[in-house]
DNA sequence: TATGAATGAGAGTTCATTCAT
DNA sequence: AATGAATGAACTCTCATTCAT
């Protein structure tokens, strides 16, 4: 038993290590760039060991979305659940896509999957079945604590900003790895609030 | 000189061709997977024949960016030239912007150019020449044109505008390709418009 | 143990494998034309496989150099060992030499490195610690076993005279393939023999 | 006819500096790794113009062949024929044979000149024309001059001789390229003076 | 589970050669 | 005679993947 345990700790930890190594490689290099040999490297294992986890590098790269899109939902859900009020809640969630700047991998991060998703038709399935898993929290979960009841309209506008609401975040971070001195992470923070403040009037 | 005219004829169609070409596949596979195989057979030309013309497929892709940054100014120069004060000057700028989500192959290149500045520092330089053109006509011609004279602490702000209007279009198209239902161009349109009267408030 | 150890077998297999099927085209067909795949399919193996061994065709070429010119030297070394004085020394010396003519592969390897030094000063460092092994052993070693203690003069000479030999064999081995009906094994071995002599007179 | 004179004049003119570039870019390189691009650079005509003399890079590489071939015999021949006796003669090829090491094109070139036709017999019809023409020259010509009438054996000796000097010169200066301390120009006249004089000792 | 030698398809690039001008 | 854009075959090298150990 205790055998069998330490065993699996080591696979999870081998496993845990090939995730972050492929974190970091899949965001600097994009994903046709990137090499599997590289990120075994960085988890300090062996080619083959990415092969015992994982059955192609496709699959990696997936299962990496897979993995952060839950812990980036969790993170989210649990800021949330500390709310009391509506106010609050909406409060939340703007500081919560507004400090998104501060890890500058997420954004990229997502960046790259989108693109796979676009030009992966094939894995569209499985990378529909994580965002969905985002969206059902957020939509189901949190349509009542932020925004309230709504009209089908207006469900439908707010629906349209939220999906909006990633995007921009990833764009504006993108660009300021381009032009750091115009926008600065203070300046991107800015605007951010800005434009979520036009998206969501309700917020005041 | 016929002869010679006509030779030169055949070599700018060439190169026509091929940029065209590249445009298609690189927006449709991304930089790295784009195959210079296939871009030459859209342009009905041999592999060897973009070698001609570019020295490398990095070259043949900066001189895409080169030549759609310059024709994409010029469209939004002429846009502006014709018009006569400044609310019609902002109001153009409005429309070139919102009316971009059109074209949905610009955005996914401009995309695509960021990331491999991004990636490939040393190919900056000869992107940030092609960057700048493109902010040097916009910020030394239209800040006059666009927003009159302004202080100085409002000319940041309107730059941090500027430079943040791009991305997030960016970003926005290439969320439509994923979510086309909530997405869609129109609703596209609308929340653009939004964000850009929330950035640019002077427009009213 | 014992599967490191076949594996380890395999390995070192390859690598003679690759080296043999290396020496065999470089020789017939130079360094230039010679062709990866060809070695590796003499070597049955595949090409990539000559990428796990050797950095590159350069990388392969020069291995080979060093892997010869170890064998070359300790063929020589054995031989001379063997002997008890001077005369008999100097009698295996030419032998040595006088005997390479058998091995047609060996000069006209030499002539290809000599060839690629002369044209590839980046790589004269590597080469140039190969034959420098060469001359040290030959010359430190040597030198007393076969001409005593020399006056700086005659020192010099016989060092010239050492360098000669070994361009000289190279450049008749090359020109028996060429008129082999003047310059028959025996022709060669009886004009090295002379010129030996004229080079080396005390070994009479 | 003038016209047609000077045409003729700019063709010859062509031709000859091709040749001359060809001579160097192939010395240089080697046969497999010169590019006819940049002997017609070199040359200041265009990669087109190689073909409008020469059938092929082989053909230029042959034509080169027989146009250095004659010339090094026509060279010698005159050098001969101003000698009036035997020993004169000798002394005269002695020279002749002891003086191309200043030269340090030629030898080389016919390196590449022997390589070549080691590795492409189907063009060993051609060479071994113009190598007959250097042969039939001296040969007939010369060895009456030279050597007097000799016995057959004698005859078969001298041949021998004959045909190994060029490579040992050949030899020699490929070395001296690469130990240039040691086989200094002096030191390379010298010991050919030696071996010319050990394999041809009538010359005294 | 993990290794890494080996595979092999396929990429970008080069270059002798052709041909319309 | 000369040009140089275009061809296309061939090359070296890469890298995701497999498999014996």
């Amino acid at each position: 038993m205790q055998a069998r345990g330490k065993q699996q700790l080591r696979t999870q930890e081998t496993q845990a290590r090939l995730l972050a190594a492929a974190e970091e490689v899949f965001v600097r290099d994009g994903y046709e760039a990137a090499q599997l040999d590289e990120i075994a490297a960085r988890a300090d294992r062996s080619k083959g060991a990415v092969y015992t986890h994982f059955k192609s590098k496709e699959d990696l790269f997936l299962a990496l979305f897979e993995h952060r899109t839950t812990s980036y939902i969790d993170r989210l859900v649990t800021s949330l659940r500390k709310c009391t009020d509506r106010k609050q809640s909406l409060e939340a969630f703007r500081e919560f896509y507004v400090e998104v700047v501060h890890d500058r991998t997420w954004p990229l991060l997502t960046l790259e999957f989108k693109l796979f998703a676009l030009r992966h038709p094939e894995s569209k399935e499985r990378l529909r079945k994580a965002f969905e898993m985002s969206r059902a929290t957020s939509d189901v979960q949190m349509h009542e604590q932020l925004f309230g009841h709504l009209t089908r309209d207006k469900k439908a506008d707010i629906d349209l900003s939220l999906a909006a609401l990633g995007p921009i975040v990833m764009g504006l971070i993108l660009e300021s790895h381009f032009e750091p001195e115009i926008l600065s992470e203070k300046a991107v923070r800015r605007i951010l609030g800005r434009i979520f403040d036009s998206l969501f009037p309700a917020a005041h």
